[in-house]
DNA sequence: CGAATCTCCTGGAGGC
DNA sequence: TGCCTCCAGGAGATTC
């Protein structure tokens, strides 16, 4: 499943397309998350490919006339091919290119999205409400503490909110809370500056150990070269359920937090 | 308003 | 071998 490093991985992948002019576009299974705009048929061809960026999990691809916002959802993976490449099964949308090449979105399970942003409309709501990267340094203890200050849920349902940092999923949300010795279950208010401080850290430490391996995965994510392109990243925690802690060797705990499985060493992390 | 729950979807794993 | 159930998960929508 993408996490923001392999989204980033993703969009570095795409760079050899900047410059390139859209030929054709092929929509075979339009409803993903959203349904895929059936003018991008008519929109995008002849249109050049001027930059790509990322915002959370969002790959922007800023065209002429406006930009088409790609979302890898939590099966999706883009691949650059030939167009004589037959498209397989969950091949739902292509952008052929002038020169022959093709960006091919795959997404089993279709929580994916493609959608276009026209230049007129700079303040779309997906992309408005988001907070800070949490690699840049908008995103410090200072912030945390005080956005966290407010909130009673569980720490790792809130570092999981897009409102307070985006990209962190949930494999790095109960990673990066092990690393920094903080109990999953903590209600986010009680976090000290200090604890602030850890967290953050160990998130910004997690995704770049993630990011300088290629991106990580569980079991369907492939660079857009279509190889698996990574190595699985060894994990102190998550799907580690019973297993000996790397630090203290304690058995590692499994909770349900907000629906979603939550991997933690009880004696390590501390409420 | 905050917080919890529901929802979309398919493939893979495990049980019988 | 086949069918059933359960699970995974990003994040917007819905409900309380």
């Amino acid at each position: 499943m993408p996490e923001l490093p392999e989204v980033e991985t993703t969009r570095l992948g795409l760079l050899p397309l900047l410059g390139k002019v859209v030929q054709a576009v092929e929509i075979r299974h339009p409803t993903l998350r959203w349904p895929i705009p059936q003018h991008l048929m008519q929109t995008l061809p002849h249109q050049t490919l001027h930059n790509l960026t990322r915002r959370a999990k969002y790959i922007l691809c800023a065209f002429d006339t406006g930009t088409l916002l790609l979302h890898l959802g939590m099966s999706g993976r883009i691949q650059l091919l030939d167009r004589h490449y037959p498209p397989e099964k969950h091949d739902h949308f292509d952008i052929q290119f002038s020169d022959a090449q093709v960006l091919r979105l795959r997404d089993p399970r279709r929580f994916g999205a493609v959608l276009w942003l026209d230049n007129q409309t700079n303040d779309h709501a997906l992309l408005n409400q988001l907070g800070p990267e949490p690699l840049e340094a908008s995103f410090n203890a200072k912030y945390l503490h005080q956005t966290l200050s407010s909130k009673s849920l569980a720490i790792k349902n809130a570092v999981m909110d897009g409102h307070v940092v985006v990209g962190v999923g949930n494999i790095y949300a109960s990673e990066s809370l092990f690393r920094a010795r903080i109990h999953p279950e903590t209600p986010a208010k009680n976090l000290s500056l200090k604890q602030c401080e850890r967290l953050v850290t160990e998130i910004k430490n997690t995704l770049q150990d993630a990011l300088n391996a290629g991106g990580s995965s569980l079991r369907d994510f492939f660079g857009t070269d279509g190889n698996p392109g990574y190595f699985q990243q060894e994990y102190f925690v998550y799907g580690r359920t019973d297993e000996p802690c790397k630090v203290c060797a304690k058995p590692i705990q499994c909770i349900r937090l907000g629906q979603r499985s939550t991997f933690f060493c009880a004696h390590c992390q501390k409420r």
